[in-house]
DNA sequence: TTTCATTTGTCCGTATGTATT
DNA sequence: AAATACATACGGACAAATGAA
């Protein structure tokens, strides 16, 4: 993947979507570690502002939250459709 | 038991949370000595500073008290909600 | 008394990770 | 992009106290 920067959906919201896809696809459980700031800064070498603020898009979209010092991690209640089973 | 050390909970608070728990269940007596920091450390594989950390978190608790050299024991008086005499 | 083992107490440095400015 | 702060983990080293040999 690469950063489309000539084009009309900005760099951070391209990562954000990205990270996005990973999330609801299950590579990470509720309340697991998501990347760090620092490791989406070494994967698109993005500045670190625009790594900041493609987490901030899915944390107001309630699908990760941050504790400082800590991480950020997957929400627990993310599910939007109906697991259904358990 | 495992600790998660890419979850919110961190190593030091997850250990005192299982120590909590053993000592609430009445596994050791009041005034009867709990695991020693390095007893922690041998079952969870973790450095001696986080199973430290975890005992005072039992400590500002109030459900344990230590004495050096000796180690760490049940406070007697856990089960008090009230403090009087003081 | 000296020695040894055990256990807690303290301090050092290194690493990772986020938050703020 | 860089510096600083904060939180937390790891590892090592040594001190201090206790109790037993």
């Amino acid at each position: 993947m690469e950063i489309i920067y000539d084009g009309p959906v900005p760099p951070h919201k391209q990562i954000a979507a990205w990270l996005r896809t990973r999330i609801e696809s299950g590579e990470f459980s509720p309340n697991q570690r998501v990347p760090a700031e620092t490791a989406i800064v070494q994967e698109w070498g993005v500045a670190r502002t625009t790594a900041r603020r493609a987490v901030a898009v899915l944390r107001d979209e309630g699908l990760v939250y941050t504790i400082q010092a800590r991480g950020t991690f997957v929400s627990a209640e993310r599910q939007e459709r109906s697991p259904e089973g358990s």
